[in-house]
DNA sequence: TAGATTGTTAATCGATTAACAATC
DNA sequence: TAGATTGTTAATCGATTAACAATC
């Protein structure tokens, strides 16, 4: 098996892909046209995306819908449920463990972490929030290996730090700040305030026109 | 001027180039080795995204921070504050709304929108609620440029309508859903669902090593 | 001047696109 | 079989890297 190197950009297409297939109940087939007029890429990439993970499309027909799905799952890895530790229940922290999207993709909240002694020992939507002393020992517990910081800049490199230890292996960042992690340990940052001054920049050149 | 093309990718660099160079009050002159260093990214990156908008450094010496600082700050259209609508106050809106992170660096969310009766005519974190029938008259008199959704998948491409029909030329998504929208405006989606079905990925391609 | 670092050019790398042979 | 669409190859496009002449 020669396995060529995936783009990154693949996955969250895959996801997309995966999305629409949701969609479908009924028609057995889709065609790669079809995924690509959906999802506003071209057929051409959407036959190579699929076309890394195996052959799953039937020439002249198209792609078997909910094997399609089945596949997509096994590849993304969502076909069991991911366990998520919170650190930082704060204003964001909260309103994500509230969010209801997450449990949708096969991914749950199982606890909070914070210091602030208002938050702690209580439930926020069924979910407990814990003292960050305790986060060691209840992640690998377990055995949580993504978790998701909401906590400020000057706290993240810190709450990465003690994650890691605890055997965390992916993490979602939303501090503004760039962690250090080691090798092996992915980290993927939401950083709010950069997306704005992407906004910012692109309207400052349209109205230099 | 042959201006050439700018990779959309330079745009978040310039960005984290800023907030370092946030973080210099004294020394003069810093040396794209050393931004290069404090981003991670490698030299030639950060002196070919710099390239792009002038001449901004002295060969032998580096960079001039207040200059660049300033120079920055111009190209990203954070020199003046941006005035951001905010369409749905839920969980996630109302975080948004108590957010700090975006006066600092320039955004400021003037006003609320949302239908739910029990949140409208407040106000959180003095920012009012107003009612989505009222957006149009509000966005276009206060001449709102950029604005945040945060509201269910389902809503998401009414939302988008409203709001480009009433002269906003940015928009920050967060909704699970891709919105179409009229070629000049920009929209970036946030979608958290996706960010961790990339963390699940990656953990599951680890995991069959 | 000697030393250091920029700005830019050419080479490399990687992803997307276009085209079509293979296949149902 | 004829028609349709996949999977894959080659060509194109775009961004990054490496190297170095220009310059303070």
């Amino acid at each position: 098996m020669p396995k060529q190197k995936i783009p990154v950009q693949a996955i969250p297409r895959l996801s997309l892909y995966y999305r629409v297939l949701l969609g479908y109940k009924t028609s057995e087939f889709i065609r790669s046209s079809e995924l690509a007029r959906l999802t506003g890429f071209s057929a051409a990439v959407v036959r190579r995306d699929l076309a890394y993970f195996g052959q799953f499309g039937i020439p002249g027909r198209g792609y078997n819908i909910a094997q399609l799905k089945e596949s997509i799952l096994k590849i993304l890895g969502i076909d069991t449920e991911w366990k998520i530790a919170l650190v930082g229940v704060g204003n964001l922290g909260s309103a994500l463990i509230s969010y209801k999207g997450f449990t949708k993709h096969g991914f749950k909240i199982v606890c909070g972490f914070d210091v602030n002694p208002s938050k702690l020992n209580k439930k926020k939507a069924d979910v407990p929030i814990k003292h960050m002393r305790d986060l060691a020992k209840y992640v690998r517990e377990k055995a949580i290996k993504i978790a998701i910081i909401a906590v400020p800049a000057l706290n993240c490199q810190e709450a990465v730090d003690k994650l890691v230890k605890a055997g965390v292996r992916g993490i979602l960042n939303f501090a503004p700040f760039r962690p250090k992690a080691p090798a092996g340990i992915e980290v993927l940052n939401v950083d709010l305030s950069i997306e704005l001054e992407k906004l910012a920049y692109f309207l400052n050149q349209a109205k230099q026109k």
